[in-house]
DNA sequence: AGTGCGATTGACT
DNA sequence: GTCAATCGCACTA
C-alpha cells in the first residue's frame, strides 16, 4: 500500500528476488555502509537504493536486527489508484506500469526518503494483508546480476502478466 | 582524490 | 537485437 497526497495506491506483489545471508550478489555481502543500513535492521524494514543512477529498487529487510539480508520487490499487479500511477509513469499501459523493479518504484513515486521505514505498520509506504489466492508459484535464477548468479532466489506468480523478465526464465 | 561499475530502463537499428 | 543514460558508492592509492 502506498499514501499519496492525491490518493491511495496499492497492488499484488507478483516477483521477487531473495538477497541472502553470505550472497556474494547482496549489497550487505561486504558489511554495513551508509547506503545498505536497511537491510540490517528487524525485518520489514525498507531499503531503497538508486541503480544505474535511473532507477530507484524497493527492498523488504528480511532477517533479525543487525543481520544483512533482504527481499528485493520486482513487480506489482496495479490495484487501486491505477491513474495515479500511469501519471507517475507517464504511460497508459497497465501492464507496464510495475513490470520491473525500477518502474514499480516510478509508479509508487518511491525514493530513499523511504529508506528504512517500518513496512509493517500503516505509514506512507506498507504491507496489506493481501486477500487473493497466489495460485502457483516459479522459481529462477535472478535477473541482472553476475555473482552467485545461479542460485535460485527469484519467485514469480507463474500465470501473472505482471512478471518481468524473459520466457526462459518464467517456463521453467 | 580518482575511478569503475551496477539487483535497469527506454530508445533505436 | 544493441546501446547509452546517469550517479552514488565502494574500492584502490
Amino acid at each position: 500500500m502506498r499514501e499519496l497526497p492525491e490518493g491511495i495506491l496499492s497492488g499484488r506483489i507478483v516477483e521477487t528476488e531473495a538477497y541472502v545471508v553470505g550472497d556474494a550478489a547482496g549489497h550487505a555481502y561486504r558489511g554495513m555502509t551508509p547506503r545498505n543500513r536497511a537491510l540490517f535492521l528487524e525485518r520489514g524494514h525498507a531499503y531503497v537504493y538508486l541503480a544505474y543512477g535511473i532507477s530507484y529498487m524497493l527492498n523488504v529487510s528480511s532477517e533479525a536486527p543487525g543481520i544483512g539480508a533482504g527481499v528485493l520487490i520486482r513487480a506489482l499487479e496495479p490495484r487501486e489508484g491505477i491513474p495515479i500511477m500511469k501519471r507517475n509513469r507517464g504511460i497508459e499501459h497497465l501492464r507496464d506500469l510495475a513490470r520491473g523493479p525500477g518502474r514499480l518504484a516510478s509508479a509508487l513515486r518511491i525514493d530513499r526518503r523511504l529508506d528504512g521505514l517500518d513496512l509493517c505498520r500503516e505509514g506512507p509506504l506498507w504491507l496489506g494483508r493481501g486477500d487473493a489466492e497466489s495460485g502457483a508459484i516459479g522459481q529462477s535464477m535472478r535477473i541482472g546480476i553476475t555473482r552467485d548468479a545461479d542460485r535460485l532466489l527469484r519467485f514469480y506468480v507463474r500465470d501473472s502478466p505482471f512478471v518481468s523478465g524473459p520466457r526462459s526464465l518464467n517456463t521453467p
